[in-house]
DNA sequence: CTAAAACTTGACGTCGACGTCAAGGGCAAG
DNA sequence: CTTGCCCTTGACGTCGACGTCAAGTTTTAG
């Protein structure tokens, strides 16, 4: 298939393509007159990419590590980039859960306006002077 | 204190703290002179910031729901984006768990040379030709 | 008093993953 | 042949959360 297909077949721009063309993350045969030809296998591929990218991994790290996704085999560099990223992400989601758990009680106050709902607003460590007016 | 103590003890630059005040997310008093002055509160609120900050949330955004966090209680709007950061949260947990998931394979497979240790590669969909060379 | 450290506002720089526009080439249908 | 759509490379624009430098003021230590 060519770029427009790949592109609307996987969701993103062809811009986004080339980009990661000239990235070194997606590869392409070219037809005699030079336009891009992918097989169908680059679907798949570009939404690794993209889950990738929104695991914020950049081009740089996603070029080192798709080689191992391929082959399973990682040079001592990569392993230890793999790792890294790995353990980043981790904190990642413990961070992200964080703040969700916060925005929860948030939301949870605010759905109940009413004064004598209390979800474990008591539990907050600080601040006992909040009724004095 | 002043910025510079609240920077080293909330750990961000003092550039990020004045560009927290522009945005409208952190205040400040001021010495008769003009320089900035903040409670010890203030280290959890830029720790708090942070927080949604690493949680994908724009200025704008910890704008409008900060107060919701300090009074209990949002106005439509603004329950709405909360809903929404929350929703957004949950997906991108689950995306990168599910990239994590897949880094691990990788490293998994890097880890062990063996070609006998096969942990869940026979699960993959695609490609029965591994082994022909 | 004086030098150093910390503070002020203002403004330009950065970085990455693209968006977008420009100017042209390739190709099937009528 | 020409219309129209898809493709090419090249190059500049964007956006957000700051970094960084400049030039001047305030506070602190000795």
């Amino acid at each position: 298939m060519r770029i427009g297909e790949l592109a609307s077949r996987a969701n993103v721009s062809t811009r986004a393509l080339r980009y990661y063309e000239q990235q070194g993350i997606l590869v392409s045969e070219r037809t005699p007159s030079g336009q891009r030809v992918y097989p169908d296998s680059a679907v798949e591929r570009v939404r690794l990419i993209q889950q990738f990218y929104a695991a914020g991994l950049s081009s740089r790290t996603i070029a080192m590590i798709l080689p191992c996704v391929d082959t399973g085999h990682a040079q001592a560099e990569a392993l230890e980039r793999l790792r890294a990223e790995r353990a980043r992400i981790a904190a990642a989601v413990g961070e992200l859960q964080e703040a969700g758990r916060k925005l929860d009680r948030v939301i949870e106050l605010a759905e109940h306006p009413d004064p004598a709902y209390c979800p474990s607003l008591r539990e907050q460590p600080a601040e006992r002077q909040t009724a004095s007016v």
